[in-house]
DNA sequence: TCTGGGGTCCTAGGACCC
DNA sequence: TCTGGGGTCCTAGGACCC
C-alpha cells in the first residue's frame, strides 16, 4: 500500500506588501497597497489597509479619499524585487524536499508523503519561522491530504489568530475539519469563482462542507469535470497531484495598457516592438521557439464602443527571432489599425510552441534550417550582449520610435536586490 | 481624468473521415 | 430520395487561478 497523501501549502501574507516591508520596516502596522500597472488597482494590500475596507482590484481612483485620510502608503508593483524575494522561498523549501510545486509568485506546494514528520503542526511552524528569519516574509502553512484541503487549511492558518499561521487538518479529527468546511463559504474555496458560486448556491450549497457533500454526478453536471473532483479532494481523497516543474509551457503572452490612449500608428509600432521583444527574449529563456503569434489591440472596455481586435499569424519556419516576430506584427497592424479608434491596450501572445531542437522534424521541407540558425545564432549573441552589460543594450530600433505609450510607475520603490545601483544604503549612528 | 498581467484547463460545436 | 454512428482534430469561448 502506498502511503497516504499529505500536503503543505506555503502562502505568503499580503506577499507585494510584505516585500516592500522588508525594506522599509517604518511601514509595519501602517496601512500599505501596491497596484497595478499604470498605477490602476490595488492588487496587494496590508491587513491594515484590508481593514480599511479597500478590496483587491479596488481602483485608485475610486479609493483616492480613503488613501489620502488615512494616509495609506501607495507603491508602483515592483515585479523585479518580488520575483527575487519569491525565489528566495523557493530555494529555501526546495532544500526542505524537492517535491515540491510553485503554483504562483507567492505559494508553493510541498508533498510531504515521503518524509518523515511526527508532528505536522510542529515542523510547520519551523518552516515559517525559518521563511521568516532568512526572507523577512510572513506565511501562512495549511497541511491536509489534498491540495484543495491545504488550501483552505492555509485561509484559515491566515485567519484565525490564535493558529498562529498554521492549521494541520491532516492529522485532525474529523469533526475539526468538518468544521473548517462548515466555516468556509461557498465562494471561497479553491475552483469556485463568481459564475460557480451562484449556481451552487441556487442548489442550497453554502459551503465547503455541502461542496463535499454533494453529489458527484450532480456536481459534474452543474460544473464540469472539475467539480467531481472537487467534491473528492474536499471529502480528502486526492485527485490533483503535485505538478512539478517540467511541464512544457503552452503559451507565451506579454501585453499592456498604456501610460494614455493613442492612435499613433508610430507610438503603436514601438509598443509592439516593445512588447514582442519581450515575449521572444521569454521564449528563447525557456528554449522554445512558436509557429503562431497573435497580436491583440483593444479599445478602453469602461468606454463605449469597446472593441477589441486579435489578428494571428502562422509561421512558416518556427521561430523566437524578434526581428522575425515583430516584423510580422507590425505588417499585421497595417491592415488591423483603424485610425479613429483610440487604443488603450495591446497583446503579444506567442503560441504553438515546440523546443527549439525540434526543427529537424519538419516532413515538408518548407522549414529554412538554414535560415534559422543564423537567426538562433543571432539572438544568442544578442541575448549574451544584453545579460553582460543590462537589459536592453542592443534592441531592435523600432522599439526606440516612441515610448509614448508605456505604462506609469511613478511610486516604485528600488529594485533593492536586482540592480548595483539600487542597494539600500543603511546608515549606522554612532 | 483615472479600472492589471499572465497563465491553465475544459467544453461545445463544426469540419472531416470512414 | 433517403440517410447512421463513431471517431478525431481544431477553434473559440468560458471559467478559474494568483
Amino acid at each position: 500500500m502506498s502511503t497516504p497523501a499529505v500536503f503543505a501549502l506555503i502562502d505568503c501574507n499580503n506577499f507585494f506588501v510584505s516585500c516592500e516591508r522588508v525594506f522599509r520596516p517604518d511601514l509595519n502596522g501602517k496601512p500599505v497597497v501596491v497596484l497595478s500597472s499604470n498605477d490602476g488597482c490595488a492588487v496587494a494590500r496590508s491587513n491594515e489597509a484590508k481593514a480599511l475596507g479597500i478590496p483587491m482590484g479596488a481602483p485608485a481612483f475610486k479609493y483616492h479619499q480613503i488613501f489620502n485620510d488615512h494616509k495609506v502608503v501607495q507603491f508602483s508593483a515592483n515585479f523585479e524585487l518580488y520575483g527575487d524575494m519569491s525565489d528566495r522561498i523557493t530555494r529555501l523549501l526546495t532544500a526542505v524536499t524537492p517535491r515540491i510545486e510553485i503554483y504562483s509568485v507567492d505559494e508553493s506546494f510541498l508533498d510531504l508523503s515521503q518524509l518523515d514528520i511526527t508532528d505536522y503542526a510542529a515542523w510547520a511552524t519551523a518552516v515559517r519561522q525559518r521563511i521568516w528569519r532568512e526572507v523577512g516574509v510572513p506565511v501562512s502553512i495549511g497541511i491536509a491530504p489534498t491540495k484543495t484541503l491545504a488550501k483552505l487549511a492555509s485561509e484559515h492558518a491566515k485567519r484565525v489568530h490564535r493558529l498562529d499561521g498554521v492549521l494541520d487538518l491532516a492529522t485532525a479529527p474529523v469533526a475539526e475539519r468538518e468544521r473548517y468546511l462548515a466555516e468556509t463559504p461557498i465562494q471561497e474555496v479553491w475552483g469556485i469563482g463568481r459564475r460557480l458560486a451562484p449556481k451552487l448556491k441556487a442548489e442550497n450549497v453554502f459551503t465547503a462542507l455541502g461542496l463535499a457533500h454533494m453529489n458527484p454526478r450532480r456536481a459534474q453536471q452543474l460544473m464540469g469535470i472539475h467539480g467531481r473532483r472537487l467534491t473528492s479532494e474536499l471529502s480528502g481523497v486526492c485527485c490533483n497531484p503535485l505538478e512539478q516543474a517540467g511541464k512544457p509551457r503552452q503559451t507565451v503572452m506579454h501585453g499592456r495598457m498604456f501610460g494614455e490612449d493613442t492612435n499613433e500608428l508610430f507610438v503603436l509600432e514601438g509598443a509592439i516592438a516593445g512588447l514582442a521583444a519581450r515575449a521572444c527574449l521569454r521564449l528563447r529563456k525557456s528554449g522554445l521557439i512558436s509557429r503562431g503569434a497573435c497580436l491583440s489591440l483593444s479599445t478602453n472596455r469602461h468606454k463605449p464602443g469597446y472593441q477589441q481586435l486579435s489578428q494571428y499569424i502562422t509561421l512558416t519556419t518556427p521561430t523566437a527571432d524578434t526581428g522575425v516576430i515583430t516584423a510580422k506584427l507590425i505588417e499585421v497592424l497595417g491592415t488591423m489599425h483603424n485610425p479613429r479608434a483610440s487604443y488603450h491596450r495591446a497583446n503579444v501572445l506567442l503560441y504553438d510552441l515546440q523546443p527549439e531542437d525540434a526543427l529537424q522534424a519538419d516532413l515538408l521541407g518548407q522549414v529554412d534550417i538554414a535560415g534559422s540558425s543564423l537567426s538562433q545564432a543571432r539572438m544568442r549573441a544578442l541575448d549574451a550582449i544584453n545579460k553582460r552589460y543590462g537589459g536592453r543594450t542592443i534592441r531592435f530600433a523600432a522599439e526606440d520610435l516612441s515610448h509614448a505609450w508605456q505604462p506609469k510607475r511613478q511610486l516604485r520603490s528600488p529594485h533593492y536586490t536586482t540592480d548595483w545601483a539600487e542597494l539600500p544604503i543603511a546608515k549606522l549612528q554612532l
